[in-house]
DNA sequence: ATTCCTGGCTAACGGCATTAGCTTTTAGCT
DNA sequence: AGCTAAAAGCTAATGCCGTTAGCCAGGAAT
């Protein structure tokens, strides 16, 4: 019998992807194995546990999230940045609920955690979207946990099915976007 | 030997008790029933499943913060409702994160679904909230989600401790009270 | 050609949720 | 007070899941 041929990018490749099918909590171990032409103990070649893969796979949005954002905010500046930025997002997370979902609830160990420092380049992306808007140094830090904030509550609500209403989502986010262009307008006089 | 007097109600409110202790994923049906006084089976003489504890905690969750927004919102409005709730929204869930994780990732089955009406009721209270700033009716539903996606986003994000930087968290929180305050005021006019 | 690492396998363990079926308590009725 | 029957506890057992141990083959390097 020749081998699977795998290695720790093809399984978080393969997870990540079932995760988006099934949920990230129906990945188990045996599924993501029989996905992959494998048994479930043959992972273990590759992976040390099933917390690891999370945070393989959460590591993989983040550079996935991140290479979006960059690609996406090229030549943009101010609002038109922003709901480049904003849709970005919201796009990622309906198309690829179950991997975001592995970002949420793991502990960074340390500062030069490859998983702290694909995070810190995607708020580098967000920070250059604030950077179109002059706005005061001391406040680009509340400035980023709004745009933080804002984009993972609506798009997880979302992902969720959580708005129950009939009235349409797509104008909510558009109404939404105006809403941070104005205060952070406001904001830079 | 005595019973040990259980009900549904009880063993829920013992759920979401040991989930702000030790994390929602590691209350286990053999972890609960051990603090009850009682084996893991006699459980399901008062839930029905694991699912069903969830969506019962979550119940308690849309009521608790339900009734804690009523009585903070009390003879309160504008920029001082918005603060309350904001407060309140925030201060239930850095408490209770266990609890309040078990709201994520359920489906509602009908209008008529318990879960539904109770968090209709919270939606209410923001609702509320938003009366004081004179909004056009037509966007109110957006301003609605926008009060939402922020709240439980900001919440949720800390509850994780992912906010790295050392900025303190409170002065954002306050910032980010005065950026939707003076932008629901500019719409109102 | 031999050696040896790598990546697969089977078998097994412990923990989990859940079900079946038994026993005992206790509330309600006469 | 005593009887009955439902409610609430128990033990035993099942099946899935993550994980570990230990075995075996395939292919690369000497």
């Amino acid at each position: 019998m020749p081998r699977a041929g795998l290695d720790p990018a093809a399984v978080t490749l393969a997870a990540a992807a079932l995760a988006d099918e099934v949920g990230l909590h129906n990945v188990t171990m045996g599924a993501l194995a029989e996905r992959l032409g494998v048994r479930a103990p043959s992972l273990y070649k590759h992976i040390d546990s099933q917390a690891d893969l999370n945070r393989r796979i959460a590591l993989l949005v983040a550079e996935e999230l991140g290479d979006e954002l960059r690609t996406a905010l090229q030549g943009r500046a101010g609002r038109d940045a922003l709901a480049a930025a904003a849709r970005t997002m919201r796009d990622y997370i309906i198309k690829h609920p179950g991997r975001y979902a592995a970002t949420v609830r793991l502990g960074v160990t340390g500062p030069d955690d490859p998983l702290a420092l694909a995070g810190a380049r995607v708020l580098e992306s967000l920070a250059a979207v604030l950077s179109g808007y002059n706005i005061d140094p001391a406040d680009t830090v509340h400035a980023l946990r709004l745009l933080r904030s804002l984009f993972h509550g609506f798009a997880t609500i979302e992902a969720q099915g959580g708005f129950e209403m009939d009235t349409n989502v797509d104008e909510s986010f558009n109404w939404l976007i105006d809403f941070v262009d104005r205060g952070l307008s406001l904001k830079s006089q």
